[in-house]
DNA sequence: TTGGACATGTAACGGGTTACATGATTGA
DNA sequence: TCAATCATGTAACCCGTTACATGTCCAA
């Protein structure tokens, strides 16, 4: 899992070039369960790529602009093989919202509207990238593998789930109601005890 | 979104040591939506959260075992009331499985039974953690904000999804069922023929 | 003629992990 | 007495991003 392997699947998709495998990543990378890439890493990884002898350059540059053609050698082919059988490492998120409904207890003078804020956004933004997603199902250049249709349909599966979970939660504070929660050792109270304190 | 507010964050439910801030990211830190962070960063960071003034130290050694305790001054407070009221930045997810599957197609004798074997052991990962939830829910010790335990719920919903479209898919590639896919410009084929001359 | 897409690159920095080093205390 | 847990720290490294520098081609 890192941008050598991101770039030797593009490259079994076709070939291409630095600028061309950035695009793909901007354009499919959300839907597909990637991360982002930026230039600063695509194009020093190409050329590390081609002294390994995983990928080949061709310079293209009769007409049309200058560019680096990459495409996969015997190697890389090989090497993206095993890299797919290996077992995939499990997903760690680190999901800035979850933490900050984590503490959100234990900080006094908070409000909970502010919080409800954050939910719609999040929602707002889960909505859109729904939206670019059957969106793109419907358009009918984009190539899409019957394996990667599955992980499509994943996403959206996980969308429409926390969209719910959204609407839920928001509705929930809403009616204030007290989600059956446990605290057996009394830790919000205590830390609002040691918030005063300290801010005394 | 870093270890700074996560140890910030900690240290609001109850003061703590570099050790024991390790442990309970370690121990609630899947649950919650957080990642995973070492004492390699830890200690170092705490250093310099007393250096701004965020945290203050005290040594405790008597009886005990000479420990480092920490806890959030008036600034430290305020930073992560601060934090907390900003927006979330979306979560980034960079999903190995999916990855896979993504360019699964397009590499010739791949066995669909291998892809299967990674389906099943994320099964496997995806249930335990789903179990390690619903045990910390049942026992008696620990202590959960009534919003922390809607971030638990989110975790649940996702996961049973997870499960539930695992499921699904395996038992569509065991079919051999073909899901709709479209591929207008032919690159799996095209990718298969690329593959042939490389390898030829 | 000018702004925007195409195209490539590098140096500095950031934020973390890994691996290593050290040592006290406790229970089997 | 020996392994496990508690406890702290650092230096080397990894993998990426940001910001910058440079230049072409095309269309409004």
């Amino acid at each position: 899992m890192s941008v050598k392997h991101i770039i030797l699947g593009i490259l079994s998709w076709k070939p291409s070039s630095g600028y061309e495998i950035k695009t793909e990543v901007e354009y499919k990378g959300r839907e597909l369960g990637w991360g982002k890439v930026s230039f600063g890493s695509i194009y020093p990884k190409l050329k590390e790529l081609e002294l390994e002898g995983l990928v080949n350059c061709k310079e293209v540059s009769q007409t049309e602009r200058q560019t680096k053609m990459y495409d996969l050698t015997n190697k890389g082919w090989a090497e993206l093989s095993d890299w797919l059988r290996s077992n995939p490492t499990y997903p760690v998120v680190r999901d800035e919202l979850l933490m900050k409904m984590s503490f959100w207890n234990y900080v006094p003078n908070l409000s909970i509207d502010c919080l409800i804020a954050h939910l719609n956004n999040r929602k707002i933004n889960s909505e859109k990238m729904l939206e670019h997603l059957r969106d793109w199902e419907c358009n009918d250049v984009s190539s899409i593998g019957n394996l990667a249709a599955y992980s499509f349909e994943y996403l959206k599966l996980q969308l429409e789930t926390e969209i719910k979970w959204i609407n839920q939660t928001i509705e929930k504070l809403l009616l204030n109601e007290q989600q059956p929660h446990k605290d057996p050792m009394n830790l919000v109270q205590e830390s609002h005890k040691r918030y005063q304190k300290t801010v005394e």
